[in-house]
RNA sequence: GGGCAAGUGGCGGAAUUGGUAUACGCGUUAGUCUUAGGAACUAAUGUCGCAAGACUUGGGGGUUCGAGUCCCCCCUUGCCCACCA
């Protein structure tokens, strides 16, 4: 296994590769977990061949309710479960050989280790990012647990299935929406997949539009509605407002509308909570009585309505509405609201059916305007910034721009977890824990189920939680809310910098020298909870000075999930995960790695197969054979199924050719792993080894070439292949090769002839050989003569050392 | 409903991004060697056809000398999101 050096003991660039760090749960690893590991391991193999000091490390994500549970129902004390799993991982990884630096293998439930995580916390609460909030949070009856807005899926927990309910509870907040403007924009700097950024910058939501300043007609209530689509702020008929704003009670109190309202009201907040509630069909609403007076100047007062798809907390739970929003229409036609359409299709016949009201027409960048007057004539689509500078200098409203990204509920009331290290003084407040006394630790309890009253169950180990006020030394209580499981992996990759340090969660020294980190794979489903968690817990950490880079990863890819043979997902419920260790027995480590890696394009699902995993094992076995061939001391590789393959029998070949086919592979080797094309990278290796195996001897010079690119893939049978043909040192600390440029050249090259589009021959033409001799070469083809003789030749197109197409 | 992928032999999948579709692997068939083979090697293996040849990348149109790849319409599947205009 690898040792990452420190700065101090090595010349040598770093590289930082980073795969995320596993949850240890009781099930052990399955071949699908696998996948990301081997191919940073290669891509991680390959940087130290190439002269980088990698860093390549390993750790555990230990903290989270699946452990807990566990421990609920076996009475097992999680750190013991954590214990058992991590053996269990840690086996099971090491079987596969990955060259992780197990010299800096970290846990985030180590109190050495979340000490820290404590401790940046702390920074939290003391730049006011962390603040306590009573607000309605999702509240999972089942495992008693409150859940980020993220972590409700279909309005169901997404650990357990059971329907979410609304509460109110004081809970610890993360102002991650302070960074919502730098998490979208700093996306513009790194290098991840399109589609991730795509995913993250849909999930921050930022949307620029309008707060419309209005009042409200007879009670001179000021409010302001949000509008992202301020271009047709001239269409607008009526007015929604979300059922829970805080707004409607005011607007109903003491009016004849006030039952109705507010009966309807609670009605439709329950009916919203359930998971089925489908917004876009179940579309309701009620008059309020109330009207916006005289919207924007045009001197029309705009009716207020409930609608059932409007939210309070985006924007300002306020909207103007119109037919240019396909809700907005629907909610209109149902309630037979008038409308008034300002934009129209360019097609005469088309607009004449929006002027009709038949349907919603938004979003059309070509769409003419007729209103407002001063535009009249303008397309949707260019004219936005005119229409908001317009809007701003008659002062009818801002420009604002909002974002659909929430604060982060940071608070958990269960025992795994890192206990939040504040005192709650009756005279002094939220008071931190001093430093010195870090890391709180989780004290032993007897009962890890957490309580009916919502209340964690550290809550009733009352000598812990009755402590002196640090600042008054008062009576004070600690803070029993524990952290949820995002808090220890949002920097962990920070601490494998300086993995022991006990002053600091990684020195200066060190995090300047490995980090950011280079390159990070990982899965899709994390790309909008941890991966754009952590990356503002970096930049907060880059406010303070305390990293040197603004953000985490440089680049950021992500595998495809590994199904079972049947195309479903591998899942605890139903058993079917397959023991990478049960494969590693049979087919060896080396196979099942390059299995991995050739089943399928990296960034795509595929289903397992155990069929598969055939070829591979061959493949090595022939890599083996060609070994032999070079005079090697006989040395059989064992294999399940007993005997010895044979030595395989020689042909005459052409060493030439195939020392041209080497220098071929170790180019597209060497680009293929680059670009994560792992199944062609290996489908080549297989075409070459083929070839060697064929001819009579290979030279030692090229088979150790062709081991040295196969070393990533398969680190066990090349290194011992390379041991035995007299190398002293490692092969995975050897130079990766680097082809010959004159050699991946051909002399002559195939390409075909076509007559009208249909391939008829195929000629040799020397590599360079010009366009005339070339097409000459093609007319003068005793198969082409037969399909052109007696035709006009119109063209003849020539594709350089490709094709010629001839047309009739 | 929105976003992102994807649809190619019996199966997993290639295709230099508009230039010989089906590389590589699995499976299958025949042969060689063998006491034996669940080893290895050789050959064949998209469909139809005796052949010449024709057809073929989810379906239908189009652009082009040339389309798996580009454009339009439709169908199907997966993942993520979904009261957020």
């Amino acid at each position: 296994h690898a040792e990452s050096q420190k700065n101090s003991k090595t010349k040598k660039p770093k590289y930082y590769s980073l795969i995320e760090f596993p949850y240890p749960s009781g099930a052990g690893m399955h071949v699908g977990h696998i996948r990301s590991n081997t191919a940073m391991d290669v891509i991680s193999r390959k940087r130290r061949m190439e002269g980088f000091n990698v860093l390549y490390p390993i750790g555990w994500d230990a903290f989270g309710l699946p452990t807990e549970n566990y421990a609920i129902k076996t009475g097992i004390h999680p750190t013991k479960v954590t214990k058992t799993n991590t053996d269990t991982f840690r086996r099971q990884l090491k079987a596969l050989g990955f060259s992780f630096d197990w010299s800096r293998e970290i846990n985030t439930t180590d109190p050495k280790y979340y000490k820290w995580t404590q401790w940046i916390f702390l920074q939290f609460f003391k730049k006011g990012l962390a603040y306590k909030k009573k607000m309605a949070i999702n509240w999972c009856p089942k495992d008693k647990i409150g859940l980020a807005n993220e972590e409700v899926v279909d309005g169901c927990c997404e650990r357990c299935g059971t329907a979410v309910e609304k509460r109110d509870k004081e809970q610890w907040m993360l102002a991650i929406t302070k960074y919502a403007e730098r998490l979208d924009k700093d996306l513009d700097t790194v290098d991840y997949l399109e589609k991730i950024k795509i995913q993250q910058r849909n999930w921050i939501g930022k949307s620029q539009g309008v707060n419309f300043k209005c009042k409200v007609k007879d009670l001179g209530i000021a409010v302001e509605m949000y509008n992202s689509v301020p271009q047709t702020f001239r269409a607008e008929t009526f007015t929604v407002i979300a059922p829970e704003h805080h707004l409607v009670r005011k607007l109903v109190a003491g009016t004849k509308y006030e039952k109705s309202v507010l009966d309807f009201v609670e009605q439709l907040n329950k009916k919203r909570a359930q998971k089925d509630f489908d917004a876009d069909k179940e579309m309701e609403g009620i008059f309020t009585g109330r009207y916006i007076e005289n919207f924007a100047g045009s001197g029309r007062d705009l009716p207020i309505w409930i609608a059932s798809y409007v939210v309070a907390d985006y924007g300002t739970g306020i909207v103007n509405a119109s037919t240019h929003d396909t809700r907005d229409f629907a909610f209109a036609k149902k309630f037979k609201i008038p409308l008034h359409p300002v934009m129209f299709p360019q097609d005469e016949v088309e607009a004449q059916k929006v002027r009709n009201d038949e349907y919603s027409y938004a979003k059309d960048p070509q769409a003419v305007l007729a209103e407002p007057l001063e535009f009249k004539g303008r397309h949707w689509g260019e004219a936005r910034e005119d229409i908001i500078n317009f809007i701003e200098k008659n002062g009818w409203g801002e420009r604002k721009t909002n974002f659909k990204l929430r604060d982060w509920v940071f608070s958990r009331q269960r025992y795994w977890g890192e206990p939040i290290p504040l005192i709650n003084c009756p005279t002094c407040g939220w008071v931190p824990v001093p430093e010195k006394d870090l890391p709180v630790k989780l004290p032993n309890v007897k009962n890890y189920q957490p309580t009916d009253t919502g209340e964690s169950p550290l809550a009733a180990m009352t000598k812990w939680v009755n402590v002196k006020c640090p600042q008054c030394k008062g009576k004070a209580k600690r803070e029993t809310d524990t952290m949820p499981n995002w808090a220890g992996s949002s920097w962990y990759y920070l601490r494998y910098a300086d993995p022991k340090n006990s002053k600091a969660f990684a020195s200066e020294e060190n995090l300047k020298y490995f980090t950011p980190v280079d390159w990070y794979n990982g899965g899709m489903e994390h790309t909008t909870l941890h991966l754009l968690y952590s990356r503002f817990w970096h930049k907060f950490l880059y406010d303070l000075k305390l990293v040197p880079t603004s953000e985490p990863y440089m680049k950021r890819t992500s595998h495809g999930l590994i199904l079972a043979d049947d195309g479903t997902k591998f899942s605890k419920s139903k058993g079917n995960g397959i023991d990478p260790q049960d494969i590693v027995k049979v087919y060896g480590a080396d196979s099942l790695r390059l299995y991995e890696m050739f089943m399928g394009p990296f960034d795509q699902a595929v289903s397992w197969s155990n069929d598969g995993m055939v070829g591979p094992r061959r493949f090595i076995e022939k890599v083996w054979r060609i070994g032999n061939k070079l005079n090697l001391p006989p040395s059989p590789l064992p294999y399940q199924g007993g005997g010895m393959p044979s030595p395989g029998k020689g042909r005459v070949g052409e060493g030439f050719e195939v020392n041209k086919l080497l220098h071929k592979t170790i180019k597209k080797v060497t680009e293929d792993i680059e670009a994560m094309r792992f199944n062609t990278a290996i489908s080549s290796m297989m075409i070459l080894a083929t070839e060697m195996d064929k001819v009579e001897s290979v030279s030692g010079v090229d088979f150790k070439m062709f081991l040295q690119i196969l070393a990533p893939f398969a680190p066990h049978v090349s290194e011992e292949l390379w041991s035995t043909l007299g190398e002293k040192k490692s092969i995975h600390l050897s130079t990766w090769p680097k082809f010959d440029e004159n050699l991946i050249k051909d002399d002559e090259v195939k390409i075909a002839v076509q007559v009208n589009g249909k391939v008829r021959a195929e000629i040799m033409i020397g590599a360079d050989e010009g366009e005339e001799s070339v097409k000459e070469k093609a007319l003068q083809n005793e198969l082409i003569l037969k399909h052109i003789s007696g035709a006009n030749i119109k063209k003849v197109i020539y594709v350089k050392n490709r094709l010629i197409s001839i047309v009739l």
